[in-house]
DNA sequence: GCGATCGATACCCAGGCGGTATCGCCGCGG
DNA sequence: CCGCGGCGATACCGCCTGGGTATCGATCGC
């Protein structure tokens, strides 16, 4: 199987569409219908219902897509980190870290201040993401590295190590009433009228309904808070971003969040070795 | 970068010459030398260094070969997982189970009754192979989940439940000396000039040196240990599997084995899932 | 029943991939 | 010192296949 067969197969899966698909990805519609029919004589395989008036997944066209992603995410990582390991010798970024914009950035400052200090270490690019994007970031190859959040990120394909556990605090306008309570309880804060909990992307990028802003990152949403559009629970490293006229206020039975540095498995570097050695002994 | 391109870069970069990696590639030597030369172009990247007279890699080089497997065992699982989902409609074998040849072996009866007796239990297919050869299974979709021992199998890049933890045995003809011991500790064994300690595969396939015999899996060293060639320590279950004449005795020195089982990340199938959830509750 | 939409088919063209022949370089042996 | 052999690179050629245009056939909405 070629990866331009996996390329055009997967733009028809998620346009569900031949006219759309083939105008994504800049051909025109009968190559890539002969290319979809042909990958699936190969496969000896229906991947895709066509009704003549629709196109649907079968079974095996699911599996093909969440599959054929992640082999297409793989080409991809191969073509770019050779890329940067060739240029590493030019002088080039040496590992690069992602992290959600806003996210442990008291934490993060630490860990690159003691890195810089290792007597070999090599520049590091920080990469800022939204919520849910940085497993994509490693698997294909954009990032080396990433800080993640449990229980919010999973770590499901990479290794891992925590760094540190918070409890979560409540960001809330100081004149709220809510902000005078010594703390709070989750219930408490998702029904308030004047300020609808923020919704956060899901797994597949799509936003959940309901009344309050959709954001992207912990710096975004900050942002709205000070504005007075939303509420926010939020790890307590997060009370040195506060803005003015903002309090923080305990959340105590919301659960407790780690910050875990995660990197691909198999990953042989030195440099990335060094870093997480670095952030586990901070 | 097309899967043809990595699977040509991979042949040479593995047979360091452009000769027999064409010849292994089923094609002639000028088209493979093209190919390269035009994905180093594509990549900005010397990947080779030829020096008329040899072929070695760069650093660039080998990032590209190890990703470049990756990449095409995730092509090749993407193929081979689509075709057995469109073939299970047909009543194909729904899961494919790997472990070692002659390890485990009560466990494993115990878990495919047990799933058998599930409600909506889907066919198992058992896949015995040799050590070190699991993880590849599961990356290129030959097998949906696997029985692996830690310490000696890695499970990075894998999701993972712990089964059981057994502590090791010696296993020793029933004459021999160190037989009538209550237990023994692995020094005792691993210099013994009548029965040396066998040889197992490292990660990349070939054998460290020694005088042992090179066995692949724990059923092969049995049939040796019969032979009187060799003597080994293995977990306790294998007392199950012991031949006549055949003695186990315990060493508790010898690191525990923890037996779990093991599938890809993301794998999302319900009978993968009911599988598992049977074997944590043996 | 008619038009619009959408995937499939027919046909054509060209770029690319693979094959053969050959060159250039280098190491080795006589 | 020269010739030979091995190996990768280059030159050139032919075919296959991937992509484009035109068109068909089916189906749904009006």
């Amino acid at each position: 199987m070629e990866t331009r067969e996996l390329r055009y197969f997967v733009a028809v899966a998620e346009e569900l569409h031949f006219g759309r698909a083939a105008q994504r990805l800049g051909i025109a519609q009968p190559p890539l219908s002969r290319a979809i029919r042909q990958l699936e004589r190969r496969l000896g395989v229906t991947l895709l219902e066509r009704d003549s008036r629709s196109v649907a997944l079968t079974a095996a066209g699911s599996v093909l897509l969440r599959e054929g992603r992640a082999a297409l995410d793989a080409v991809a990582a191969a073509g770019r980190r050779t890329r940067r390991a060739g240029q590493a010798a030019d002088g080039g970024a040496g590992l690069v870290l992602t992290t959600k914009a806003g996210a442990s950035s008291e934490l993060l400052a630490k860990l690159l201040d003691a890195y810089a200090a290792e007597p070999d270490a090599v520049p590091v690019e920080v990469l800022l993401c939204g919520i849910g994007e940085q497993e994509r970031l490693l698997r294909d190859g954009r990032a080396d590295v990433a800080l993640l959040h449990l229980p919010f990120d999973s770590t499901t394909g990479l290794d891992s190590e925590e760094l540190v556990t918070e409890q979560q605090v409540a960001i809330l306008p100081a004149g709220h009433p809510l902000a005078r309570l010594p703390h709070l309880r989750t219930a408490d804060l998702e029904t308030l009228p004047d300020l609808p909990m923020p919704r956060w992307p899901r797994p597949d990028g799509s936003y959940p309904p309901g009344p309050g802003p959709g954001v992207r990152d912990p710096a975004q949403l900050l942002q709205l808070i000070a504005l007075g559009r939303t509420v926010a629970v939020l790890p307590e490293s997060a009370r040195s971003l506060l803005l003015a006229d903002l309090t923080a206020v305990p959340v105590p039975d919301a659960p407790a969040v780690t910050t875990v540095i995660a990197w691909p498995p198999h990953s042989r570097s030195r440099a990335l070795a060094a870093l997480v050695r670095t952030a586990t002994r901070l």
